[in-house]
DNA sequence: ATCAATTTCTTTAGGCTTCAAATAATTGGC
DNA sequence: GCCAATTATTTGAAGCCTAAAGAAATTGAT
């Protein structure tokens, strides 16, 4: 007992299990969203980033704040503002600052940016379908458990070295 | 019978248990992600691609084509030539032209750029373990064994669509 | 041996992304 | 009211990334 103890304290401790679990996280995200990406690129010439910001303003009618984009989508406020200054001169995106806090920014799709992410989200849902066709709703249902957890550990892990 | 048939037909199916299983999958990596890239640029002052780029090499003592690499990673070519060419330019990579085959490219690391890699990727380790901290080895075993059909699926679903 | 097809890599143009610093507006304590 | 701290966003520099086109070398079928 000792001995494991001592030999556990000595050793440098293994971690190539979730290593390799990360790894082959990563590989499946990767895959996957280079299969959307192409996609959508080949049937409506957009970009993954556009269509993923059209997403969530699309869940939220009222519009959202450059800073809840950026919180949701998790990437940084710079690059919101690229991205929605592009969706705004496409038309896709209408931008109004705030009547009550002359710094805030809201954003809203446009009639046209609405129709044209409906049309996209459809068949972009079918994508998704086909790309996890082979896994049962048992797997599935496994899966999404497995992965909550994960995200509560992780998301754990890094409060604890940013408090 | 052939009501639920028709029915299904008829109507678009429903593939949102899909669709919120990729965008859990999707956010658990941006999730980690982001938490490996803020600490390697805090500790090292590396970015995340020129340590992925490096750890491929680690892992190939006579070292790769560049198309090997940029397989491996799931990049374009054209972003590896990029990332090599700063990598041989800060002394961590060594790029050579084959002998046999003069189109090819074969890159390794630098004594240097290896040191620093296993210096780096020690401590790598140990925040995967710890980002992972919450699921139990049973877990982690499942979670593979999952990742493992998801790829091996996205993968089948990938060939369908570019034969 | 020839030459079309393929493979390897680079280049280009454009967009994405981060980090850090700067700007502008609001809030809260006094 | 004043001003320091905070919050929301933008800007700038550097690097990452893709798709597509192009250059150079090899391969293979005839």
């Amino acid at each position: 007992m000792l001995d494991s103890e001592t030999k556990a304290v000595e050793t440098p401790e293994d971690h190539a299990e979730e290593l390799r679990l990360w790894l082959r996280l990563l590989t499946c995200t990767t895959l996957i969203e280079g299969e959307v990406r192409g996609r959508l690129r080949q049937r409506f010439d957009v970009t993954l980033p556009r269509f993923d910001l059209m997403a969530q303003l699309d869940k939220a009618p009222d519009g959202m704040t450059l800073s809840d984009v950026s919180k949701r989508m998790m990437v940084s406020n710079g690059n919101v503002t690229g991205l929605v200054e592009r969706l705004v001169e496409s038309g896709h995106l209408d931008r109004r600052t705030s009547d009550t806090d002359r710094r805030v920014q809201v954003i809203r799709l446009t009639k046209l940016g609405r129709a044209e992410f409906r049309r996209m989200a459809a068949e972009h849902e079918t994508w998704i379908a086909d790309l996890f066709a082979d896994l049962s709703p048992k797997d599935v249902r496994e899966l999404m458990r497995l992965l909550a957890k994960t995200k509560a550990s992780a998301q754990k892990s890094a409060a604890r070295r940013r408090p």
